[in-house]
DNA sequence: TATTGTTATACTCTATAACTATA
DNA sequence: TATAGTTATAGAGTATAACAATA
């Protein structure tokens, strides 16, 4: 087993469950749905709240001008609210509105289900192995 | 290790993922880059060449009208080719240009390399580990 | 009638360039 | 001058609705 052949199922196998993802917020029902990338801003300010806008333009590794107009949008839906932070008045502090909290939590454990379910059949081993498999690469490629 | 924890496992590692290989085919200093569902269509045309539309509009799980205007896209960039099915005449036959073949070989190949170099510092038998746990996600999340 | 694909329309995501306000 | 954020503009990705051509 060299590298690029572990990169290759890297490659394969990562665009497929980007989209069973993606798929399962979509289908879940929701009026107005969240994206897979509004998700992850809201999963981001839950746990690091508040922060400014460039940091969350990094940690999704968008432009700022591309994440000033995704908090607009979030704002907008009453998510997102966005305050101004006294001490660099350049800076504004974001974070979850109650509903986004809901929002965030509801969304986020529906798809977790969803992916929960999939995972149901395997053994505790093969768990703890692709448990472990994952940790590595996101230690890799999360930096 | 229950399905549920290994689950958010795969919620905070596959976008990071995502996000990292976005980066790399956006950062090969093309002219015109590639998005990372453009090379998606390019990989599924080459392996499956004549294909419908339909069948890579599922492929990518994305409708029609959606895949019919990106492909659109690649014939204007002389990347893909639309040809007509004589024996089935509503259906459109799609396959790669030369051109097309040599910019997914490029762009694939060299997303590969950035994947593989992260891959680099792990031993045998954490890549082995990877590659199966991987094996094994591709296979349920790939209905 | 059902299927394949396109066009029209609208919204989100994304970037670059140019700007304002603050440091 | 440099940094934080916004606005303007443009293009890609995405959906639904309505349509044409074919089966």
């Amino acid at each position: 087993m060299t590298p690029a052949q572990c990169a290759a199922d890297v490659m394969t196998v990562v665009p497929a469950m980007t989209r069973f993802l993606r798929a399962s917020i979509r289908h879940q029902g929701q009026p107005q749905c969240l994206s897979l990338s509004q998700l992850r801003v809201l999963y981001f300010l839950q746990r690091r709240s508040p922060s400014c806008l460039s940091a969350v333009a990094d940690y999704l590794d968008v432009t700022r001008p591309t994440m000033s107009v995704m908090i607009e949008r979030l704002v907008q839906r009453g998510l997102v609210q966005r305050t101004n932070d006294p001490l660099e008045r350049r800076r504004i502090a974001l974070s979850l509105t109650p509903q986004g909290k809901t929002e965030l939590d509801q969304v986020y454990n529906a798809t977790l289900l969803t992916v929960a379910d999939r995972l149901q059949g395997l053994s505790e081993p093969e768990l703890v192995q692709i448990s472990a498999s994952l940790g590595i690469l996101g230690t890799l490629f999360d930096e």
